[in-house]
RNA sequence: GCUCGUGUGGCGGAACUGGCAGACGCAACGGACUUAAAAUCCGUCGAACUAAACAUUCGUGCCGGUUCGAGUCCGGCCACGAGCACCA
């Protein structure tokens, strides 16, 4: 036939023809939703790591569409986005023909690359019909109060031009998008309340199929911690501090290491929070206001790097511990961070490392409180482990754990403690500074405040004419006609948002969308969602770990608690590609210039070729370097497949014209228990059997370099057959027709093709079931185990297949190379497993 | 610093629950076909020792342990990668 990308086209054609890809709601409880992270639509072709994700997540759907699964994979465009804008800035193309244009480019490109998609509920989040269901849920999220409004220090980045959430900084303090270093901004913002679900998230973790590293990575982000707050009574010049309502000031902090409390010297405040002002005394304000000042211009850089030197100012005011009533002063530093339990620790010089650096620093007292059991005499300080405590009052003595539990619960009847549990998680900032986005559904009046569209007026059309020119101020609040509005409350005068919704509100509920898509009563039909969802596999990169895969979970649980679905989690299994690097081993990249281009690949050797490869060369998880040599033999595998079906249909020809179409016809055609069979074709019926239980279970497991191995090896078998005298054709043609089967997802044009050649008119391979093995078919007579001698293997014998221990002992026995190997030992006992090894222990 | 993951021939990678390490393929080498080449087909292919074969010994990052038996389990290192990191 010479498979070209003639072949793909055609059969593309014909699986639109025939709508192959279609969802049949009448097979709904056969349902399987298989879905790859939709991609951002950029100007360039399909790369190779496109073709990876979305090349063999198609080839296992098409598995699971054989093997009798409704499958559902529709495909998407994550198209609002910096690219698009950034290239509008550089080029004057407009942010919505560039991505129109492109979007229509992609489609083309995954057409030709021969996915089974579901075009039928195809979205893009850039359109209104998106994103306007994307800005209903801003406004339910709002009612529940989980959108909210507030200043705080956020991330800024001063090349993208907009905030930044947690996520989207990276551990280095740089921009995830481009590198750039991060600062930090005072600005009021919109909040979603991730921290609300925290828990929920951390504790739904396990019951997930995903990857153990993904799950553990989400669960370091949430940062589940335990501990206590306390609470001290704050006084200034001997006075009990009064705070803004009259009542006394008290100071609540939260420790992990109750056990520890007689051992605080100090607290220190955040320089940033609020209560740093409200503590400083008169003599000690310009001191602190200094220090504020000097902390704001330092970079988040400069304030966590560890070679830092402690610093610090003190307050002017006191504490009193609860537990022993010691006066202690109040500091402020910048160790301390505003957003994270209290923004006031306890210092514990004794057994805290940075609590010791900053004592050390500035000669305050050292106590120590705990004792290392193994050695109470000599504890070295800091002494950060749990151990038994000293100079603490009733509790010395006690270990760690049980005073923790004693000093809590002792403060607690005059409150001044309670137990509590703090997370690293902090809430997510969704505006962004920037036009092409879902731009936010909230009105400001004067009189009425922050005002929420009515639903009936959404979407709030993104404009077209805008000047988005980066200065740092959102392009939207620019334009005159968009900003000034009515307050729908009162009719007055009124301004816009003038901020979008980061874009990953968007990815936040696509998976939902995708089920409804053109639903334009609501966000979605309930009753559709929850017989379709959770999408059964997920398949996409492992950098959106703690970005899209966290929302996802949390917009998924909001939504169920404003019952709008009924289950708790978006995605049951999930699986990362690898990432596929360039022939030189590193990452590719334009600047490196080892970027390999699917097309040049495609057009000579045609997509499957390149699919196959993917699937072969890698192992699916890992990816690894792109390699050359590996594709052209891929080529060859395929050009073996050609040439044996080719002699195989014109052999059978040869002997009858019309027996191809008889077989073809024949739904059942098993030719395999009709004869006695001899031993070579004992052979290639185990080796076909063989091949269809590991393909099958190698793939259903994303292993697909092993399911190809085992094709190769069938391949192998066959070619071995019919150098045999008296082939048996039909056997043969049956074995081709279950090879094909077995093909079909890893190669589908290349697979329709040769299927058709075999005689099926007017039908696709893909309505085939999926071959089914015989265990039976897996046994032969005999079978070769090893032979070990404490372990060491010696030789290996033939055994009946059936043959239980004595009797393998006795053949043992009885071979003349068991006197050499026993020598002059003695047996003491043999053990046989199985079909594996016989192994004698002998001394 | 903490947490997690990975480490197997010249190369990509296999090895299921502790049971014959290196499947499958690439590269390499030898051969067949051919006037010749390409293509195709057949064979060899972890290391050491040996003239060679048989045999033997060693071999899954390193050291030790458990076990009749360890790539696989346990302890301790080393290297690389990822996540977190002044989170109290």
């Amino acid at each position: 036939m010479n498979y070209s990308t003639e072949i793909d086209r055609k059969w593309q054609k014909h699986w639109d023809e025939i709508n192959i890809a279609k969802f049949d709601e009448t097979r709904i409880d056969q349902k399987l939703y298989v879905l790859e992270m939709f991609s951002y639509p950029s100007g360039a072709n399909l790369h190779v790591g496109h073709w990876y994700n979305y090349g063999l997540s198609d080839s296992w759907a098409r598995m699971k569409k054989m093997q009798g699964y409704e499958v559902f994979q529709p495909m998407g465009f994550d198209a609002f986005g910096l690219p698009a804008e950034n290239y509008a800035i550089d080029t004057g193309i407009h942010p919505k023909d560039s991505t129109e244009s492109n979007i229509t480019k992609m489609e083309e490109q995954l057409k030709s690359m021969g996915g089974l998609f579901n075009w039928d509920h195809e979205l893009a989040t850039c359109r209104p019909e998106y994103y306007r269901w994307n800005q209903y849920l801003f406004l339910q999220l709002f009612k529940q109060g989980l959108a909210y409004r507030k200043k705080a220090p956020v991330n800024w980045c001063p090349h993208c031009n907009t905030v930044l959430a947690n996520e989207q900084v990276q551990a280095d303090h740089t921009c995830e998008r481009c590198g750039t270093i991060v600062t930090k901004k005072n600005l009021t913002q919109w909040f979603f309340k991730i921290t609300d679900y925290a828990e929920e998230l951390l504790e739904k973790l396990p019951d997930l199929d995903w990857p153990e590293t993904t799950k553990k990575n989400q669960a370091n982000w949430i940062g589940r911690s335990e501990g206590a707050e306390i609470t001290f009574q704050a006084i200034q010049n001997d006075h009990d501090l009064i705070d803004e309502n009259g009542e006394q000031l008290k100071l609540k902090t939260f420790t992990t290491r109750v056990d520890t409390l007689y051992g605080v010297v100090a607290l220190v405040v955040a320089p940033e929070s609020e209560l740093c002002e409200l503590l400083t005394t008169p003599e000690q304000a310009a001191e602190v206001k200094a220090y504020q000042a000097k902390t704001l211009l330092m970079s988040d850089i400069d304030r966590t790097s560890t070679v830092l030197e402690k610093t610090g100012v003190f307050t002017g005011s006191y504490a009193i511990n609860p537990i022993n009533n010691h006066k202690i002063p109040i500091w402020t530093s910048d160790y301390v961070i505003a957003g994270y339990g209290t923004g006031c620790v306890m210092v514990v010089p004794g057994h805290d490392e940075r609590d010791f650096e900053f004592c050390t620093k500035f000669d305050l007292p050292i106590i120590p409180v705990i004792a290392d059991p193994e050695d109470p005499e000599n504890t070295e300080l800091p002494y950060v482990k749990y151990g038994i405590l000293v100079n603490s009052g009733d509790h010395t003595g006690k270990t760690s754990e049980e005073a923790m539990q004693e000093i809590v619960a002792e403060l607690a009847m005059d409150n001044l403690a309670e137990e509590q549990i703090n997370y690293r998680l902090r809430d997510w900032l969704v505006s962004r500074q920037r036009y092409w986005g879902t731009p936010i559904p909230i009105v400001y009046c004067d009189q009425c405040g922050v005002v929420p569209v009515p639903e009936s007026d959404l979407p709030v059309e993104l404009p077209y004419d805008v000047d988005f020119t980066p200065d740092g101020e959102s392009p939207l609040s620019k334009h005159a006609g968009f900003m000034n509005t009515t307050c729908p409350n009162c009719g007055g005068p009124a301004k816009r948002d003038p901020d979008t919704l980061d874009t990953f509100v968007c990815s936040s509920w696509y998976q939902f969308r995708f089920v409804d898509n053109k639903n334009d009563q609501t966000m979605f039909d309930k009753t559709k969602v929850n017989k379709m969802c959770p999408v059964d596999h997920y398949i996409g990169g492992a950098e959106h770990t703690t970005m899209h895969l966290l929302y996802s979970r949390f917009i998924t649980k909001a939504l169920r608690d404003m019952g709008y679905l009924d289950f708790d989690e978006p995605f049951q299994a999930l699986t990362h590609q690898g990432t596929i690097l360039g022939a030189d081993g590193r990452k590719m990249s334009k600047s490196i210039g080892n970027t390999i281009s699917p097309d040049a690949y495609i057009n000579k050797y045609g997509s499957d070729t390149l699919r196959l490869f993917l699937a072969f060369a890698f192992s699916y998880v890992d990816g690894g370097p792109w390699n050359d040599d590996t594709l052209i033999a891929i080529t060859k595998y395929m050009g073996r497949i050609e040439r044996f079906v080719a002699e195989l249909i014109e052999q059978i020809e040869q002997k009858d014209q019309s027996l191809l179409g008889t077989w073809a016809a024949d739904v059942n055609f098993d030719p395999w228990h009709s004869t006695d069979l001899t031993k070579a074709e004992k052979e290639l019926n185990r080796v076909k059997n063989y091949t269809i239980k590991e393909v099958t279970r190698d793939a259903d497991k994303f292993q697909f370099n092993t399911s190809i191995a085992r094709l190769m090896e069938l391949l192998n078998a066959l070619q071995d057959y019919v150098k045999e005298e008296n082939v048996k054709l039909d056997l043969v043609y049956q074995t081709v027709s279950d090879y094909l089967r077995l093909l079909a997802p890893f190669a589908p044009h290349f697979s329709e093709e040769l299927w058709e050649s075999l005689g099926h008119q007017n039908t696709s391979i893909f309505y085939e079931k999926w071959p089914e093995h015989d265990e039976k078919a897996l046994i032969t007579d005999t079978v070769e185990i090893a032979v070990q001698f404490n372990g060491q293997l010696k030789g290996r014998i033939n055994i009946a297949n059936d043959a239980k221990q004595p009797e393998v002992e006795e053949q043992l026995k009885a071979m003349p190379e068991f006197i050499t190997w026993l020598g002059d030992k003695t047996v003491r006992k043999i053990i046989y497993v199985p079909g594996k090894i016989i192994n004698v222990v002998a001394n």
